[in-house]
DNA sequence: TAGTGGTCTAGACCACCCT
DNA sequence: GGGTGGTCTAGACCACTAA
């Protein structure tokens, strides 16, 4: 993590909230704070701020700055934190083994909706992909995923055995933070059941959408068949802050 | 909206964005917006740091402020923006008349898992309250929630015929702005079938978790079977702010 | 090197809650 | 009325991008 002011003293606090340094849940006020770790009250706002987007507070105006208690209670409700846009490490199950088969692989022409998702001109061709994951050899997923040509042009291969994401961070520097994605269920189709060995009234969760890049490129269109035994997606809402 | 400095610019400039008045995908550096709204930078950059989050732009260091061309393009997409918290809102839609039947209504004691989500002592007492909810008299949710007696200790079978969420906020000026939710996927069960109307072989999609209110008490603790022709959920994310 | 967004500060004033 | 979080400002300086 970088030095920057705000969030080192986040990480400060966030530590001692787990550490239960404020037994009376409830944290000095901001001014008091700002003192304390000798930073402007609007760099102890801001790091606040971000502590509460996580659910990790609740400022209450008029009363002060209070901590959720199930944070305490109940970390593993909270462990998704801002990990849930990859499904790549959303699925990094500790003490699993990834692996990926490619199932398909060729180069198209766009159709309009593709066209209209990745920004694309009428001359742009993309990457059809086609893989399957499976954890411990067990398959839970079928990927379909349409990427422009222009962005990754030496993609082999070889490469879509492993991370898309890692590889464009890797050798591009281009990072993947944003993405649009719907969910949905659907009864399994026959292609389903055979690749993920599902009986006939199993069922398949979908995922769906746009991934980008942090310059706002769209990067991916994706489409994802999950097993509905793994299918399982945790998000923490917040609207208070709108 | 409140008249707010920052939300005004923020709405005034979105509105540009949709009105097509920034044709160039790109918006003025900040400075100038500033100069020109009369405003700090400080609250334009919140302006724009909002617009941000919702993914209506994209902050690019030392290049500029572009717009998503998705968001011109495919508005349909951006149309969840902060309402896919409320299940009760999710499912409002257009033309459509939602109607609830109370499947079951009780008091009942805590158990352990309960007593830690709702942060609640052993004397404390929960409603058990079963709701099947339907669209167009088409049954599409059943709804299973807990709630702590002393945070609405008003509650009758009448009520229930409607928005829990509402009756809050209308009675005791209380807001739900929070929830952890876990989506999941699960073949139906004989229930299920019976009163969503499935095949054996159509499946629910399963949203269950803790709702709070916006000064962090748990609410309810939710768990909702759902129709799998209804059950969509948007979400975007966005990793960038992190 | 000029232009752009990011960080940080110090301080004024407002809005809300509680006693 | 005292305490707390929220808004807003003006300005300094830093970090990155692109020509």
């Amino acid at each position: 993590m970088a030095d920057l002011v705000y969030r080192v003293v986040m990480h400060d606090i966030k530590k001692k909230i787990i550490n239960n340094e404020y037994p009376e849940m409830r944290l000095p006020d901001e001014r008091s704070l700002s003192e304390q770790y000798q930073v402007s009250r609007s760099s102890m706002k801001r790091a606040l701020g971000l502590l509460a987007q996580q659910g990790i507070i609740f400022k209450k105006r008029g009363s002060g700055t209070f901590i959720n208690p199930l944070y305490l209670k109940n970390q593993s409700l909270f462990k998704y934190e801002g990990s849930n846009l990859g499904i790549t490490d959303s699925f990094k199950m500790p003490g699993k083994k990834q692996s990926i088969e490619l199932l398909d692989y060729q180069v198209v022409k766009t159709d309009e909706e593709l066209k209209q998702d990745l920004f694309l001109k009428d001359s742009d061709f993309v990457y059809k992909i086609k893989r399957l994951r499976l954890l411990d050899d067990q398959p839970f997923l079928i990927e379909t995923g349409y990427i422009p040509i222009k962005i990754a042009p030496e993609l082999t291969p070889d490469i879509l055995k492993s991370s898309l994401f890692n590889y464009l961070e890797d050798t591009q520097g281009k990072t993947v933070t944003r993405s649009f994605l719907t969910i949905t269920v659907e009864p399994s189709n026959l292609d389903d059941q055979a690749k993920l060995m599902l009986a006939p009234n199993e069922p398949v969760g979908i995922m769906s959408g746009i991934f980008f890049l942090d310059d706002g490129t769209p990067f991916e269109v994706s489409n994802m068949r999950i097993h509905y035994k793994y299918m399982k997606y945790n998000t923490f809402v917040n609207l208070s802050q709108e």
